[in-house]
DNA sequence: CGATAACCGAGACGGTACGTCGAGTCTTGGC
DNA sequence: GCCAAGACTCGACGTACCGTCTCGGTTATCG
């Protein structure tokens, strides 16, 4: 996902000429870099100041004021630049992709760049309404559509059962990993397994089955 | 969980009775009080300061430094106050038990006064490590520790299948209704079925079952 | 005194043709004007901002500094070509070009669009060295040097006495006029009939003459 | 002169018992004396700031905020405490005491320490009118009252003449080393018997006497 | 019962970061 | 090469809190 202005979500391409100098992109490649170095080498949110990271950047505080709002604001571009996409659809079985997927949330939430990121995303934001807002229409709906087609295609498929609720079955399968990516150490997603025998255990049912006849 | 004295978990009784005039109970109060009323009307957490906690509690800062160390200190009780115990077993099944409990951390996140506190704890509090770890350590894992029992229960009772790893089955199951208590809306929870759909559906898999024979 | 490029005193006439576009005289009026507007508008010296002036000028802030280096240099330009020649001699007698001069100055100082520049060069300039010197280089030795002139005309006349330094004469004159100029209220310059007053005071003397004989 | 509290000309003896923590007295101290140095050394009143004071006195920013609401006031404080009282009456004859006036106001304006201040005093004063006006209640009237008092006294000695505007002649005596002291450098009042020398002249009159029958 | 000691509210203290503004310079597209 | 516009770095502004420290005054226990 191209984003050319990086505040705005949905950018206009201004084809009436703008006037006066344009943003440096430099600039703005520096100031990404010492937040995400900043935050790499250990410092904290609540340390992390809008004058530490101009210094780090060899940018004026104005030229940050001048692209952001305020700390959060910068926060939720940082984050959303750090987002990798989600894998393409390898045209696989659905429930092979179902394991893909669950297994990215998992790499990413090992990430160690983006480690904090992810932490911060469910943290922060919900500090400002509105830009938790934007996080959530730019990165977490996006993900959970597609999510939620993968779980339609599995139904489709016959992969997961029909009658269920759509959200329900979304949850089901997200929330645990999700619930560790964020709330957990490290040390919980490091089993290559994880996603598949997530899967398998919430296909087959947590319930023992009578033996097959 | 006792906590008798409020700014350490280790409280010393002191039965040496000590001079001078003693710390009061009213001023203590009044800062819990306040802290709760801030954060219920809106205030984040980062908004949150000493200051005007002291002002909205009618009590001179050094009232609040005296009884704890720092922001996050006081956050910690004040959290730990919040946190109404799990409630105790009620005797019946081990599955009637698994929908109770997810159903009682369905509740919690709809309760007025202290949604501020899950939302915090999974958000704004990891810009807080000390805090975030306090919480983590005084009221997170105690329950994770409860709800595992609950879960080997319904692994001996034979509802849950023995052949899964044990913190696995925990995520699995919490997972979901944690995710959707501090990510999405309240209208998510309103559900009163919501614990035992997710129950059902768990136990039984989430794939289609050949018709029975 | 010369004032055809407004950069400098010492101007270069530039007969050598130079290329490019030539620099706007309209621009440089309207930079005058807004200068003036501002001032006499109630804008201190320190509240006056080169963007301000660029703004209500209309221009850019390049084309100001392309043709001073500094807000003192264009004040500078500003107040010289605010001040007003002094009037030339009516070839009368010295007592009356005397009297003439301090009309003069005390006409200067009620005339509403160069007030300004009088209570800043004796006030505010201080804080800005640079322009308060070449004020005096520029406006105020001249000024002193043709009242000089006066006075030794005056001395040559027989209308003041020849016993006394040159210096003190020019400041037993002109220092009570200028002290109103700045100092008092406009209030205190309305008397038309001042700087007779004042001239017919000082050469009589301010003590009592014993009666004629 | 008194003043308990440096902001308020006026100071309350403040007899209801203000709580809290009193203002240090120290700390009043620590930026006067800063400031003066500052001066002393050479910095500008434009390069003078808020920071560099409160770092040279040892003191937060706020503690100068808490005492004036800019850099203004502070000056007008300042001056004020530098301001040296005017000489007590000798009881000598009033033509002896208006030359030691006079030669006061040019000793004045040749002290090193405090020369800043009087250039300043003309200066950035006009700036802000509130405080212009506060700095004249406190300083120039009563001067300048003390100066026609003892015109007036002059009067009734014989010492000058009754048929001169009280107001006038107070400007003919101290216009011209007003003007000395504000516009021109030091070397201007260093002849120690300039007082003596104008109050001769202005009182013989500028005009040449014929000769006595 | 008076001394002593720790508490209380209030608010000043030295700091640090905030978000804004202006200085003087640089960089666009257009004339 | 000039023009308007507006970005750039830099540094000071005045504000808000932090956590600490006096103030005058209150409320306990101890001697």
């Amino acid at each position: 996902m191209k984003t050319d202005t990086p505040a705005a979500g949905a950018g206009q391409p201004c084809a009436t000429a703008r006037r006066g100098r344009p943003r440096s992109e430099a600039a703005e490649q520096a100031i990404f870099t010492a937040v995400e170095d900043l935050m790499a080498g250990g410092t904290t949110l609540s340390e992390l100041t809008i004058e530490g990271i101009a210094t780090a950047a060899g940018v004026g505080k104005a030229t940050i004021y001048r692209r952001w709002p305020n700390k959060e604001a910068l926060l939720v571009d940082v984050v959303s630049r750090l987002e990798v996409p989600m894998p393409e659809s390898t045209g696989g079985s659905a429930r092979d992709e179902l394991v893909a997927m669950i297994d990215y949330m998992r790499r990413r939430g090992l990430a160690k760049r983006t480690r904090w990121v992810l932490k911060a995303a469910f943290g922060q934001m919900h500090s400002l309404p509105e830009l938790h807002a934007a996080y959530h229409d730019r990165v977490v709906k996006p993900r959970r559509e597609a999510a939620l087609d993968l779980v339609q295609r599995a139904i489709d498929e016959g992969v997961l059962r029909a009658d269920l609720d759509l959200d329900l079955l979304g949850d089901l399968l997200l929330g645990p990993i999700l619930y560790r990516s964020i709330l957990w150490e490290d040390s919980d997603l490091e089993d290559p397994e994880l996603a598949r025998k997530m899967v398998d255990a919430l296909l087959d049912g947590l319930a023992p089955r009578p033996a097959a006849p």
